[in-house]
RNA sequence: GCCACUGUGGCUUAGUUGGUAGAGCGGCUGAUUCGUAAUCAGCAGGUCGGGGGUUCGAAACCCUCCAGUGGCUCCA
């Protein structure tokens, strides 16, 4: 971070004359990036920006992208690059060429380095319309850009860096000589434009930076997240297994596992009773009659797993938990005085994830979700969100000893009203509908037939606002999306950054006037009138899958001991010494402490390497000193091995776990 | 679902241009009774993801299906 200097500059002179610091290498002018190659465009001050700011790294980023292009255009007779953005931590661009393998990746890379050391000036140049076509007729992507984007009779930018043109409003650095540590790092292919039936273009990712070294620094974070991949530290640790020929996409747990999961759901089930929630239990299958009527079977049917017994009757499994809930709600009139009704349950569901879109723990096909849902008056969405949003700030304090959470508000985008459900009131007869309405529909007002139907977005407006209420008033710092409402109402998505700075999505909580509706929940106000409730769905985990992963990802396995499924691996230096270390097993597992006694009759060193990988809490020891003194020889996560009263230990474990300690006391 | 890559015993893996599989760890057996990341020896374990084809001969080449990985799309 550098600090916001301000130069000043006058109308006409170039930026690159104003400064003489090696490291600039754009110009922000009235919040406008500029290269240092241009003028300005008026009298003010600009802020020289540093490779190593923010928006410095993504122009060096993304001329890294031009250096790549370059490189293989230069290396493959007929590739065509078609766009190349720089992204969070590096850079790709997609380019119409024949499959390559990432073999090659390294003699693109050399090439690259080798444009770069040419120290080539990277120059914009600004044509009209006509000769931009000429300068492209050999690429049909940006010909497409230039049709699009480049009205007829005006002009745009290329940035030209020896041989290599490409069409781009830049800003770039000055020259190539900046992209000295520049990294291809994999290889994906892609659809043009993003669809399906596009063009498949060839996708090559890379990163740079400003100097060697922090992308080496980059690189190794990189090199950890892998070595931290839930896939192995789960294999390692014995939690889950995949069947891939027999279930493919579907996590068993093993005993191991089972304890983590338990943990957590322990703790969920806990929270939730401290708070108000109702636990329920609901099935996993339900006839077809109730996928239909909750919409399931109109909007998700072919990712769910249907089936028809012999007499014909359709059933289906569930992809969500609400319909359960719903139906546990219907079975008795409710007053205005019971709301809010909260059940909760560790729903499992089963959503048929295609074949290319599963993947370890994150995206499973079939997932236990710390579900709720809140049946409220419209009049309670606020408190009832405020309280949600405490009880995730609690839950993952505790799981992540601090929470660095991040809020987004995705609200419904005014603009384009199709698909979402809304209210429409008839301006003939004042009638009002609920429709979801698609471009191609049109709405008939059902009392009188006149198509003069307006869209009334009070109860949207109201829900939106509640939820931005209860974020405020939780203090909170939230982005607003729009257009990433869910169609049936506003939510809050939550995420986690974690150990190593990634970003998880975990919970929700969501409005929801859909389900009221088609299920027409309600229940009798004040006045003895009707009215329909409102659900609020919300997950604070989002799954039990996806919070192992994060949390196996974020300490690398070592669990804090409350977590952990092996609290103690204990075991005696020989077996002359194997009745006292029972002795010790049986008085921590009398202590409701995890305890797993190691029989084997190995060397320590050996029971020590092999048991590692499980991520043992605490590793105990026991030979003659400690059967002399009634001790234990405790090693802990970090290594450290101290002596102790085995009560002293048993008092040390007791605390860590009740405390949900995220550290582990220091051995002196 | 689309594109690319990958698929060898429980795990990690070797296998040059095709000549019917080697190893380490783990497991088992025996010896060793051992002090905080490698004690020794022996044994068992593989229809090289499935199926089809090419060939005198296929783990290797071709086709196809399945699965995994990375992306795209999707994610209620």
């Amino acid at each position: 971070m550098s600090q916001a200097v301000e130069i000043d500059i006058r109308k006409g002179q170039k930026f690159s004359d104003a400064i003489r610091d090696h490291d600039v290498i754009v110009a922000k002018f009235k919040g406008k990036l500029y290269d240092l190659d241009s003028t300005a465009p008026e009298d003010g001050v600009f802020i020289p920006v540093k490779l190593r700011d923010e928006e410095g790294l993504t122009v060096l980023r993304h001329s890294a992208a031009h250096l790549l292009a370059h490189a293989v255009t230069s290396l493959y007779k007929g590739a065509l690059p078609n766009t190349g953005p720089p992204t969070e931590d590096g850079f790709y661009y997609d380019i119409k060429m024949d499959p390559i393998s990432s073999d090659e990746l390294p003699k693109i890379e050399k090439k690259m380095k080798e444009i770069a050391s040419k120290n080539l000036k990277i120059e914009r140049l600004e044509y009209d319309k006509d000769t931009l076509v000429k300068i492209f007729s050999g690429n049909r992507f940006k010909l497409n850009i230039i049709e699009e984007k480049v009205p007829d009779g005006s002009t745009s930018t290329v940035y030209r860096q020896g041989d290599f043109v490409d069409l781009c409003t830049g800003p770039h650095v000055p020259s190539t000589s900046y992209l000295k540590a520049v990294k291809l790092l994999s290889l994906a292919s892609t659809n043009y434009r993003g669809d399906i039936n596009g063009e498949p273009l060839v996708r090559i990712y890379g990163t740079a930076f400003p100097d060697q070294k922090s992308l080496n620094e980059y690189l190794r974070m990189r090199e950890e997240a892998m070595k931290r991949d839930h896939r192995k530290i789960g294999q390692e640790m014995d939690l889950f297994i995949f069947d891939s020929e027999r279930a493919p996409g579907f996590p068993l747990y093993t005993p191991y596992g089972t304890i983590l999961r338990n943990s957590l759901v322990g703790y969920m089930r806990e929270l939730n009773r401290e708070n108000g929630w109702s636990e329920v239990y609901t099935p996993h299958i339900f006839r077809d009659s109730m996928w239909k009527k909750s919409g399931h079977y109109a909007k998700y049917r072919e990712s769910m797993y249907t089936f028809q017994m012999d007499d014909g009757t359709g059933y289906a499994i569930k992809p969500m938990n609400c319909p359960g809930h719903v139906t546990i709600f219907e079975r008795e009139q409710h007053s205005f005085r019971d709301l809010p009704v909260r059940y909760s349950e560790p729903g499992t569901v089963y959503r048929y994830e295609k074949s290319g879109e599963v993947g370890g723990l994150t995206r499973p096909r079939m997932f236990t979700i710390d579900d709720g849902h809140a049946f409220v008056r419209e009049d309670q969405i606020v408190s009832e969100v405020t309280a949600i949003l405490g009880m995730i700030q609690k839950t993952f304090t505790d799981l992540f000893g601090k929470a660095d959470l991040t809020y987004e508000l995705s609200v419904i985008d005014k603009d384009d009203l199709d698909n979402y459900l809304i209210t429409y009131r008839c301006s003939r007869c004042q009638t009002e509908i609920e429709s979801r309405k698609t471009s191609q529909d049109h709405l008939i007002c059902p009392n009188c037939g006149s198509t003069d139907l307006k869209p009334d977005l009070d109860r949207w407006d109201a829900a939106t606002s509640a939820l931005r209420n209860a974020l405020q008033s939780q203090g909170v710092d939230f982005k607003e999306f729009e257009g990433e409402a869910a169609f049936y109402g506003p939510k809050i998505d939550v995420h986690l950054r974690d150990a190593l700075g990634r970003s998880w999505q975990l919970s929700t909580v969501q409005v929801d006037f859909n389900l009221p509706l088609n299920f027409d929940l309600t229940y009798i106000d004040s006045g003895g009138e009707r009215k329909h409730v409102v659900m609020i769905h919300r997950a604070i985990y989002g799954s039990y899958e996806r919070i192992m992963a994060i949390l196996l990802e974020h300490y690398a396995g070592k669990l804090p001991t409350w977590l952990s499924p092996i609290q103690v691996y204990i075991t005696p230096v020989s077996d002359r010494f194997l009745p006292y270390t029972e002795k010790v097993h049986e008085k921590l597992l009398a202590s409701g402490i995890r305890s797993f006694l190691d029989y084997s009759k190995e060397t320590v060193n050996k029971k020590i390497r092999m048991n590692r990988k499980k991520r043992p809490s605490y590793i105990v020891i026991i030979g003659e000193k400690e059967v002399a003194n009634s001790s234990v020889s405790v090693r802990n996560r970090r290594g450290d091995v101290k002596a102790m009263a085995l009560d002293e230990f048993i008092n040390m474990l007791r605390a860590e776990i009740s405390h949900k300690r995220v550290e582990q006391p220091e051995f002196q």
